[in-house]
DNA sequence: ATACCATAGTTGTCTGTACAAGTGAACCGG
DNA sequence: CCGGTTCACTTGTACAGACAACTATGGTAT
């Protein structure tokens, strides 16, 4: 009950980082400042380097601290605070709130790269990309607008597929496992032929996320999810560390 | 080049890691399988158990594995692609362009809980909350309205602040550090009074993240931030594991 | 003065051992 | 048949020691 006492209730490591964060959310340590060595440490409070090791390890990788081999740890720089969103695939989370998903394939073909495609795609301007359109709906009404273009080096059977059993998203993740993702979050008013095909006014603002894949440094895909504000939003709950 | 001889170029915990997530990815173990124990793991492998354990650790942390003391380590369940969006404190990513953040103070006072706002702060219908309106401007163009609430249990001197030295949100997770947050983003149009505030037209689309932010299960602040879609949006690059 | 080298101190990893804590099944006594 | 106990197995934590890899500094030879 009473967390103050000797009898160590918490891990020994876990008294370690907070330990540390303290001080630094206290403002006795601050960023980019250094902070006591592994050994240092050990003589301190009387600990084994392994647990002063694991304390410090998960810290850095949480991000509070900054370790470089030969020259010592310290508070990572600022920061600040940040929140988290978590987006997930559609198709999964409308399967999870048990209704049915439907994917219309409205355009699936192979064209030549403009100037700006050919830009985020990193290929010749002319060069071949895929393309494809999509309409996801829950329980028959529309949701999502999926407007995708592909790298055909990484997917060249992209255009064979078949998108209303499987979505772009999860054939892609699944085949060729992107490193790198790069995402966009606007609000936005619908184009005419969108607010069309989404059988919303052109006035109902939309959330657009576009998401671009890296393969190591190539591109994979770059896609502009478009959603009804009334339809669609993103939540997410995070605990902090 | 080939993973499988003896010469270690990378960490052999590494190397564990990534032979555990190639049978994930490959199918060969199935979401909710029991994965081999710490032991055989060390007799399959001929490393020592704490090696193999923080592989196995760490791939619970990344949330790959869960591990059930006394039970066993099992292949998470699906969690399908997620893709992860940081935003973080706007007086940080205007200070971090180089300009010049500013904030107005419109309203900072305290009212009665109307009962909305009595079950968003956990408190009764009619007993006292803070409650603060603030415009932030980036190079004197207004860029954020913050509508915040806050319980007056986690923040007793909030009214003395001095909101255009110091946001709220800085304040706040500086004084009463939260244990979790709740995030809701959604694309909206501005009621005429925000878009006055904000200089924008009626029609033009904004992002409104809801943040709501617990000290154990007490509610600290609820806050709603505004912001046009012309003039803001969420970006973020992510590495996958 | 410059280039090279040795060295102390740091983090990174790995091993082997030990005990604590949690789970489930087998076992035994009533 | 029921209930408690014991036992094997699991993960969680902690320790002591060792070597490798890296960095900065100072000394040394040229």
């Amino acid at each position: 009950m009473d967390d103050t006492s000797d009898q160590t209730a918490v891990p020994r490591y876990l008294g370690v980082k907070h330990m540390i964060q303290q001080r630094i959310s206290s403002g006795d340590w601050t960023p980019g400042q250094r902070v006591p060595s592994e050994n240092e440490l050990v003589a301190d409070l009387g600990l084994s380097r392994m647990t002063i090791n694991r304390a410090l390890r998960e810290l850095a990788n949480e991000g509070v601290l900054t370790r470089i081999q030969g020259l010592g740890t310290f508070v990572a720089e600022g920061k600040g605070h940040t929140s988290t969103f978590e987006v997930r695939n559609i198709a999964d989370e409308i399967a999870e709130r048990g209704h049915v998903h439907a994917a219309k394939v409205l355009v699936l073909d192979q064209m030549r790269a403009t100037p700006e495609l050919a830009d985020a795609l990193q290929i010749e301007i002319g060069a071949p990309a895929f393309h494809s359109l999509i309409l996801h709906s829950e329980n028959d009404i529309p949701v999502q607008l999926e407007d995708r273009f592909v790298n055909p080096m990484a997917a060249p059977d992209y255009l064979a597929l078949d998108f209303s059993r499987e979505t772009p998203n999860r054939y892609l993740s699944a085949t060729i496992p992107w490193t790198d993702a790069e995402h966009t979050v606007e609000a936005v008013l619908p184009a005419s032929w969108e607010a069309k095909l989404l059988a919303i006014s052109r006035a109902d603002p939309c959330l657009a996320i576009h998401r671009k894949t890296f393969a190591g440094s190539h591109v994979v895909s770059s896609a502009r999810l478009l959603m009804p504000g009334s339809r669609y939003r993103i939540s997410s709950r995070q605990k902090a560390g």
